[in-house]
DNA sequence: TCGCCGCTGTCGATTAGTTGCCGGGAAAAT
DNA sequence: ATTTTCCCGGCAACTAATCGACAGCGGCGA
């Protein structure tokens, strides 16, 4: 299951659609996120971050290998310099629930950031990576020296604790056709390319990545997209999705704007 | 609706049940979090303490009075100094998620800290309440200042981070059933108080409260509740549950240790 | 003491979503 | 070039959960 998670993103997404440090964030009701995390160092001087980036170590990962695992011990976080990491969750039954894939920018790790006491989520590369590894110990002793670093910190944790809150909340409040409807709309604002009968997602996720986004089963994935290919709402194509009728989807969604 | 929560907890617990402090958390895995959350302001020199308070604003609430609504403007976090207040979500179509009841030494308001966009969640007193506003912009310009204050923040993000985690990994991996004994476990917990044939919850939750902390519908409890007292797992009368069979709901909940 | 309101309990109809299985086909590995 | 892996697609049976509605009960306030 792990491997599989580690094939997430097959496709090639061309730089260009979105600019670097995007969202990430799948199901969230805001669309102002998709601004993306407030930077970790940004307000600190070039003095400063070399303080911090002496205390990290950088690291390597290939597609597939994984970064951290929940109930695994903690120390500290991973500034992510390239790649994409998923972060996801299994229960001791099995069934998984993928928080997000983060690009550069984010830090993971969390919700922890010193030395904590174990993992909550599984991170796993799902492409190539390069991260930076600050331990919990020295980042505490930073952050209480470097106000900024610590101002930095809690806007992060800000951040994620947004993240995790409005995963919580579409969990807890739609069904899982108006949240596959939802991360349909979402992964057209990532990965959109227009075409000539629609907008193709030009990142190819599988039924099951699908499902574990919107906590679902991959059949259940595949009967919905059929019943919406059906419809007219979509085009699908082995792992190529095209969306024809946004605005249905939009109903699908069921909320008032955005 | 709103009203109908604020009317969530009727029964009066005893003082002596749980020591103050205690978590409010409904749905986790973890037991180890029950000792509840690091205490905002335990590092702070008694006078960095008062340089704190002194910004506060203590303000009063009764039973079924709103602090605040999501999508209001936010500015800052209360902490809590008596009562208990239920934090919440209501989606477009209406559909409710109660996140926690939290009591004295939490604080409530986030995911953010200081002035930050709109709330994320509604919180309402669910007992009358007394509560200690921090503005945004006091509280960073004395996080800058106070490094333990920074750091307490922190650490009090991290473990509202871990709330939210623990709720979506609740709500995108388990279902409902086992979501419900998950919540019987822990009320007994809570709120336990031994008993002839069994464990009475000692806090009078509607079924429609019920259905909030798990995300289902108010007679989906009604009827999983019922089966339970066929099966002699518990015995209700009329929102008083008391619970015979702790170790058949542990393996309802369907996971491995604890 | 009466009347009201909110909570429980229940029913029937319906849909949403799961589980388990298998076969074919594309892509990747050897 | 061949084997292996894994991914889609579909099916059948089943259960979990929703929706709307309504009657009765109990507590509370007037």
């Amino acid at each position: 299951m792990l491997l599989q998670a580690a094939n997430a993103v097959r496709g090639t997404v061309p730089a260009t659609i979105r600019p670097a440090g995007s969202s990430s964030l799948l199901l969230t009701e805001n669309q102002q996120w998709i601004g993306g995390p407030p930077p970790l160092m940004d307000k600190l001087t070039p003095r400063e971050r070399e303080l911090v980036l002496k205390q990290g170590r950088r690291k390597v990962l290939n597609r597939g290998q994984t970064l951290f695992s929940q109930g695994g011990k903690h120390d500290g976080i991973w500034l992510i310099e390239s790649g994409r990491i998923r972060v996801f969750y299994i229960s001791p039954l099995g069934r998984e629930i993928t928080l997000a894939y983060w690009h550069v920018g984010n830090f993971v790790g969390g919700p922890e950031v010193f030395e904590g006491t174990v993992h909550q989520w599984s991170g796993v590369a799902s492409s190539n990576c390069s991260v930076v590894h600050l331990p919990g110990k020295e980042l505490r002793v930073l952050a209480a020296e470097i106000p900024n670093l610590a101002i930095g910190l809690i806007e992060g944790l800000t951040f994620k604790g947004k993240c995790y809150s409005a995963l919580a909340q579409m969990l807890g409040t739609r069904s899982i056709s108006q949240r596959l409807a939802h991360l349909l709309l979402h992964l057209v604002e990532l990965y959109g390319v227009k075409d000539s009968d629609g907008t193709v997602i030009a990142a190819a996720f599988t039924h099951a990545d699908i499902a574990h986004m919107v906590g679902a089963t991959r059949q259940w994935v595949t009967i919905s997209l059929k019943r919406m290919q059906e419809k007219g709402i979509v085009v699908t194509k082995r792992s190529q999705i095209v969306v024809c009728q946004t605005e249905t989807l939009e109903e699908m969604r069921g909320q008032a704007a955005d």
